[in-house]
DNA sequence: AGCAGACCGGAACGATCCGTTCCACTGTTA
DNA sequence: TAACAGTGGAACGGATCGTTCCGGTCTGCT
């Protein structure tokens, strides 16, 4: 760490400042099409060696718990800006939405297990229910949300919204906020007036998971 | 095959026979559990060796296929019975809430692309489009269902369904039964009466996700 | 009674996959 | 120009898994 001005915007130093993002971005992608990918599917999509990877974490564990980690603050971030917004069924389901566009439920939960989790996550959970609970409580008194919807409702409705997936990331998110819609409606004690976003599913287009996997 | 009378109830065939469906069973539970599960953990799980698998299946890949067919054909048989009922809407709640107890879904999809499908099975697939599109249009023409809905929305529905899992199986589909319920709600035009069913999903219930996979 | 063979359990084998280490190389910094 | 942080990717060792194979057991027929 020398006392080099900061207009280190080439060179080799530049090229690992931005070999941190790549590879994060990459491992997200990665990880988040299939929790158990190998750590060179990583390098590879990252356009990096293995090295640049193991310069950077201990261990396939290590990426898995920060990204783990980081999907986790985003839930909390979330979370607490919605609880600012006013409107109180528009802070419950702005919250859902963000979370199920950002897949951060992938992140977290379906990489949960892989790896010996830190105390600071422990506490982030915890907080992560709290704030969730204190959404759900919000949303139910406001009349809007059904009586008998409780905060762990919560992880059902995130679940069935990753559980969607196509090869395309875009259609993904389409399906994702239709099946969410739905979900909110059934949630809602108010009659639904929208009609269901996006384009609907159309006839073959989960063929794809009939073709035979490599 | 000698002409052996029809008390074949002991002895070394009637325990081949039994054999049969005790490997199938096992089967389905274990590959329900974890589509990639190896094949020696059925054998496992059936309380037999590893032969008596092989004396009945070509391989790994033949016993998904007969298991992945059987489920499929499961579908055809629930939507066949579905669309004798009178009651449009009962058969349309009806027959995905059997399909969900069933976990047909994941014997299915989730099975799908680990083998090369027959053509039998292609055209039982086409057939299983066609009675879910008639029932979804039956469900339309009563009005009760939104006039929004197409039939490949019971795709990503049983799909949000079948995401949900835990450790034992009953609390599973109790915490399946609740979920559906909100999805017909949100399908439904009219508001929902009935709260939502089950003893609903407790603080905790999801943190064996946390505890370390071996 | 005795034998041929169906049926079985499970060890052993070979292929594949994957996390991690290691080393030679390159551009940068002092 | 010497030292070195940073890198690519081959190589290694362990684990996993599908499949084969062999020795043993019990059955049904002669």
């Amino acid at each position: 760490m020398p006392t080099t001005p900061r207009n280190a915007l080439a060179g080799r130093r530049a090229q690992a400042a931005r070999n941190d993002e790549v590879i994060l971005e990459a491992a997200r992608a990665v990880f988040l099409d299939d929790p158990k990918a190998p750590i060179a599917a990583v390098a590879e999509r990252a356009g990096v060696g293995i090295s640049a990877l193991y310069r950077r974490y201990a261990g396939k564990e290590d990426l898995l718990r920060q990204l783990c980690h980081d999907g986790l603050r985003r839930y909390l971030a979330e979370a607490e800006e919605a609880l600012v917004e006013p409107d109180d069924w528009a802070a419950f389901t702005g919250f859902l939405a963000r979370i199920v566009d950002a897949d951060v439920h992938s992140l977290t939960v379906h990489l949960a297990g892989t790896f010996a989790p830190t105390e600071e996550m422990g506490r982030d959970a915890v907080r992560a229910g709290e704030l969730a609970t204190a959404l759900v409580e919000r949303a139910r008194a406001s009349g809007r949300l059904r009586p008998d919807v409780v905060p762990q409702d919560l992880g059902l409705l995130l679940e069935a919204c990753a559980a969607v997936r196509v090869p395309d990331v875009r259609r993904t998110r389409e399906l994702r906020r239709r099946q969410l819609a739905v979900l909110l409606a059934g949630l809602s004690t108010m009659p639904d007036t929208d009609p269901l976003p996006g384009p609907p599913p159309a006839a073959g287009e989960f063929d794809w998971r009939w073709r035979q996997r490599t």
